[in-house]
DNA sequence: TTGCTCCTCACGTCACGTGAGGTGGC
DNA sequence: TTGCTCCTCACGTCACGTGAGGTGGC
């Protein structure tokens, strides 16, 4: 996603753009528990972000423009993913296949969620268009037929 | 749209259900003048409305979350329709050809505003959905890799 | 040191949700 | 007449916008 070389930090303006938001809405998300300050940052002090915070906050706006999730769900689906990236770091240590293996299923049941949620919305858009299209061709007949007197 | 032989008045529960929406949101979107209460009822007495409204009303919805157009935008919509509609009322009057090809191609060009809307989305939703088959298929590459073991 | 961006309240707004108390119409 | 749905305020909520007044860091 990132085209950056070094891990530059950020300030909260230049993520705001970098994302299509605003900083009021960053430090809200943030409020909501909506991505992680790992380093908990003096009171008073200015936020400082990552090109992964850039990443993760690109996904949130997108899940919730395109398919118009709520805060709160997006909690859970930021939630889920955070709790997969864990159990996943600790079977990297472990190394049983058996559980690998129900770690992957569990993230492939995961994604279908969500691409299911996408399919629903390209079908619902497909009509829209088929009708808008529709339409147009209907005028252009008249259009057409305007001509032809 | 409505598969409704007679135009049977309808009330706002009804309506609510019909259009997916609550009571609440249809007061509130006639508030702000997203549709017409042609006839003024008398204060306190219950809202009447048609199949040509639950038809309205759907639309709004519609445009509303697929495209994640303001109440204030598709206020606008709403009035380019009316306008259009009044002014093509007039010259199935008047009859005059070259007016009449000005107005299909006017209505043209507002259809084509909300195909490409429409077809942004659909752009947006495809590469989400690109994105996560690609996880998925990653996934199912480490599934059968482990299988191999 | 000067400017700019950032900080934290805190109130405003949009699009409704949710009662409270009362009336309409089959 | 009884129930149900509707009515109108009016306050609450979600997802931020928008200042006000002050401090951080290149």
């Amino acid at each position: 996603m990132s085209t950056e070389t070094a891990a530059r930090p950020m300030r909260i303006g230049e993520v705001a753009e970098l994302t299509g938001t605003t900083p009021r809405t960053i430090r809200y998300y943030e409020e909501l528990g909506l991505f992680g300050s790992e380093t908990p940052r003096e009171q008073g002090k200015h936020r400082c972000y990552t090109d992964a915070d850039v990443d993760q906050i690109n996904e949130i706006v997108r899940l919730k423009e395109l398919l118009g999730l709520s805060l709160e769900q997006l909690k859970q689906v930021v939630e889920a993913q955070a709790a997969r990236a864990e159990v996943r770091a600790e079977y990297r240590v472990t190394e049983d296949p058996a559980r690998r293996r129900e770690l992957l299923l569990e993230s492939s049941r995961h994604i279908e969620t969500q691409l299911s949620l996408v399919r629903g919305r390209q079908t619902e858009l497909r009509e829209l268009e088929q009708e808008l299209s529709g339409k147009l061709e209907h005028i252009a007949d008249k259009i057409e037929a305007l001509a032809e007197l």
